[in-house]
DNA sequence: TGTTAATTACACAGATCGGTGTAATCAAGC
DNA sequence: GCTTGATTACACCGATCTGTGTAATTAACA
């Protein structure tokens, strides 16, 4: 199949759309910009993908990465999911959640758009859920949306602020519910103290 | 000044931008679109703005919009937040937030835009806090911040899944974090049940 | 009535966009 | 060496975008 050299074209295209569409944004980015970041033609690019639509979904499907498995207890990868959050929002290239970002880029009329980032958020709700059906909490389904609600809340918020900050506040208040819920927390696992008062990157504001 | 006929041209102008802006984004609605909207010529338009840039940011500003004084009783505030939540997810005309958009749609890099999305967001952190130093939490500032991802949180959930539940959810999570800072909460403020299973709205999916 | 300012229609500039057509070039497999 | 398929350069299309220039028109106010 593949002449190429490089191991795979598509893929090639691929992961540089994700970095420009993820980081400048949908609309913002043309294709001759894609191809020109990877020193192809247009037609290349066309070649393998039939519009930028096909393109945008197949960066967004691409996106929608799996949660590892892991053989940790439920509640530390509950939490853990808000020390990854924070990582992530200290990290320089974090610039929100690509699913929200592309709906209120494209908008909800965007239906496959829209499909693509209803199966990823739900994809969370569910890990969190089965994580906490581990548990034998009253009411898993409905604190899991809440879970998510945090995760999504402090992106969103990381997003406008550039606080990463808010990972921590996000697992705070998760420790709280999983605690009103009857699981055992661990004291060290929601470090109560840090004011949280501005501790954005000095690069921002 | 004012020698139009209609109260003032600039608000029409910015009524009608805001609507076309927050529903269709704001790059997709061109000056041209919304000088059409009203029936006025673009040159009218830019006689009020000097560019496009003016009008969003002009657009954000005037979304800005102070929550109302109210003599009701704190908690009943706070968790009357996410009942006008509710309302306003369930409304057809709902669309996300106008600044956590506006930052997907126009990147981090626009100073303006996020200044202006900031100083929003900031604000509602500020008017829970202040309910909250009403009622003499422990951590005023850190559970106004917790608040706040639970609103952004339920916000970005129903953009994505159209789903108005999400804010009862959000509601709920709210007042176990009261109830944990030792606030009264009654028991009909949050009304447990509800599977929020599928609360969607048949237009959508 | 005459002055003044706002608004109008309309053409147009300059850039960018998504997407196509074509013929040449290059590299791998038989 | 020949065939085949991928890639290339490059021109080009039509649409859309922000923004401007201009001259005519309208309406309020003195």
């Amino acid at each position: 199949m593949s002449r190429s050299e490089k191991p795979d074209m598509k893929e090639r295209i691929l992961e540089t759309a994700d970095r420009l569409f993820y980081l400048r944004g949908i609309r913002a980015v043309g294709v001759d910009t894609v191809a020109a970041e990877i020193g192809i033609s247009k037609r290349t690019l066309y070649n393998h993908f039939p519009s930028k639509d096909a393109l945008i979904r197949a960066y967004l499907e691409r996106r929608f990465t799996r949660v590892p498995a892991s053989d940790k207890p439920p509640v530390e990868q509950i939490l853990g999911t808000f020390d990854r959050l924070e990582r992530g929002f200290a990290s320089k290239g974090f610039r929100g959640c690509p699913f929200v970002n592309a709906v209120a880029e494209l908008g909800t009329e965007d239906r496959a758009v829209r499909k693509i980032a209803i199966a990823f958020k739900e994809s969370r709700r569910v890990w969190f859920r089965d994580l906490l059906l581990q548990l034998d909490v009253p009411d898993p389904e409905g604190l899991a949306t809440q879970l998510t609600l945090l995760v999504d809340g402090s992106i969103a918020q990381d997003l406008v602020r550039d606080d990463p900050s808010m990972a921590r506040a996000a697992k705070q208040a998760a420790a709280v519910l999983l605690a009103n819920a009857g699981v055992e927390v661990g004291g060290d696992a929601a470090e109560k103290p840090q004011p949280a008062t501005d501790r954005r990157r000095p690069a921002s504001s």
